[in-house]
DNA sequence: TCCTAAGCGAGACGGTACGTCAAGTCTTAAA
DNA sequence: TTTAAGACTTGACGTACCGTCTCGCTTAGGA
């Protein structure tokens, strides 16, 4: 008699070895800088040393393949609870600054916001694990502020969330495009700015 | 023997209904949402009725074909001189929200701005033909604001620049995204709270 | 301690079942006009709902799998002891001109025959279990005939064997192509024009 | 203005020495053993150093490539006209005989009438260029011989050409499978044998 | 009543070849 | 010399089977 339940199925379970190597040979070549278009399956399929069947028996298509490669790469949301509003709203954009800094995580970007009409799906799942979480973290913080009279009573938040992490996403691509690094005190300037507004009193 | 100066170069001179109707087939192409990637000089020539060498002999890959397309449609910059710095700001803004009315300019947007590090040239030209003369537009407002007083003397300029069209940016892709126009008076609401700060006071 | 001779081997005996189940599958297949080289080992397994190692375990390779399959089907030799020489010779032209009604004999006869270079050990079985017996019978039947003076004591039986088997082979193939089927007296009439000669005298 | 008639198709004309290299590659192939099944389009692109498309441009499948391969091979129908009957037919099957010396030869036949019902039509051109001119001569030599008295007037010529043939055709298999060259006075053996009789008188 | 050994169906594994498609280059006759 | 057409080589596509390998389960005899 079994346990029922989840019964596992019959034949030869799917290799852990195999799967992990396509998904690390994905990265990689993401890494590389290879784009979603550019990424062969023969190539993925050689890298990892495993037959394309392998690949093509877990994921439909290329997007599936590297939405879920770029998944087991989502960064842990950073907790950060200081004193100030103004403290917690610097904190989250300098971690979005950070992740400019690795290779990586610029070329994931890249990838995962470049072509939402191409890639629907990927961008869909990228928005749900790692822009919404974030959105919502910051909204917190932006609400709270409002709660303790920090902030305007009848500031338009999700128009807040928009223009810090806009600024941020602007400043990103541009540094994406000259290859510079960000100033260190850039998520400072711009929380200052925002919070300030730009009339002289 | 040749009459000198701009001598007329030997032999069949270039169809210009040919060039003409390669840019156009490339344009029809993108406005059906093809992707750079995805555009096939192979259907370019089709489309065009052309064959692929008229194509290969003036561009040298798809990236400059597209660009040069793309260069054709460069929209003129709209010359807003009003009277308040606020009502400037509030009519470039609003400009960048209606070019996401039509299909064709949010399709060339995405193109554009795609993959800057796939099609650095590309993205380049878009730079200096589209962004750089609106930043430029828009540093003038600025510093006329920041002359005349109404806007604060120490504003970063550049950076205000970065708020306001990374905001307008940040809204852009989440229509884009959602497939839902963007509010008529966003432009407007960006602004002032750009100029009023968040804070309290 | 186990009985001498040909101990049972430990372990779960193999399945009378699953064996017949291949067998049969290939032989559907085999009827179906599928020939040695588009028989698929996989086909045969999912025919017989069996797993693939099974039919491995079994057998080495195709060849040998045909082959057995095959080897089931052995007609028994018919008997024929007529009174003389021509009746005889003739029942056993007949038979193979029979052979040829049915499809699945014909299926079979094809493979069999259709790639001596190809699957040998097929054929040199097929040989051994099809042609040399009916081979030896009429050798049988003809050197009873020199005997007897019925034929020329200087008849060189095996190309005499050869001329009659080869003749209705000929037919045979013929027929096959043209799918029409073989003349009811074709025997008779192979074998009195072989007793006869073609001289005029 | 152009000369009418084939007018030549617009385009680069498709290039002789991928043809005939195709084709060479096929014969070698097929020469060294390779069955038709066996036979991959890649290894014919590998050996013959042409892409893939190449071959499918030409040829829609496997059979009407081989069939053209082979085709370039069509040895000559000798022209026997000897004294008598007996010396045609004795050239005509000798000339059937020397066939089997060749290894090329001995291949394509086999390929040819291997699987009539597999590529039927292979078989069917196979048929038309060697197998049906080869009947008509003997044929010819056959009613030639009624004619002048030399055959018995009633001889039914169809089943004489098929004994001969046929009869040449065992032995060709047999020699096929064993390896062993045919007797140098085979074809004169069975003529002699068909002409006379097996009957005592 | 367990233990050991092998067979069982299922199905995943690394591969090979399939036939299709588009890439960018080359070659023709005509303009 | 450029044109349109279309051939060229190259290489990835996604599919079908290959023959091998693991799984958990079944089936038997012997301990």
């Amino acid at each position: 008699m079994t346990v029922m339940g989840t019964a596992r199925p019959a034949g030869r379970p799917r290799s852990e070895r195999a799967e992990k190597a396509i998904v690390d040979a994905t990265l990689d070549l993401i890494g590389e800088g290879t784009s979603v278009s550019e990424l062969s399956i023969e190539a993925v399929a050689a890298r990892a040393g495993v037959g394309k069947t392998t690949i093509y028996r877990r994921w439909a298509n290329k997007e599936e393949l590297v939405g879920d490669a770029l998944a087991t790469l989502k960064a842990p949301l950073p907790v950060v609870e200081g004193r100030t509003v103004r403290e917690d709203l610097v904190a989250y954009l300098d971690v979005m600054r950070q992740d400019t800094l690795t290779l990586r995580t610029r070329c994931i970007m890249n990838i995962a916001m470049s072509e939402p009409d191409r890639h629907p799906n990927l961008y869909e799942r990228f928005h749900k694990t790692a822009i919404e979480p974030r959105r919502a973290a910051m909204r917190a913080v932006l609400e709270r502020g409002v709660a303790t009279g920090e902030l305007r009573p009848d500031l338009d938040i999700e128009l807040a969330i928009g223009m810090l992490s806009g600024t941020m996403l602007w400043y990103t691509k541009g540094a994406a495009h000259n290859n510079t690094p960000l100033a260190d005190d850039l998520a400072a300037r711009i929380v200052d700015e925002a919070l300030r507004g730009f009339l002289s009193r």
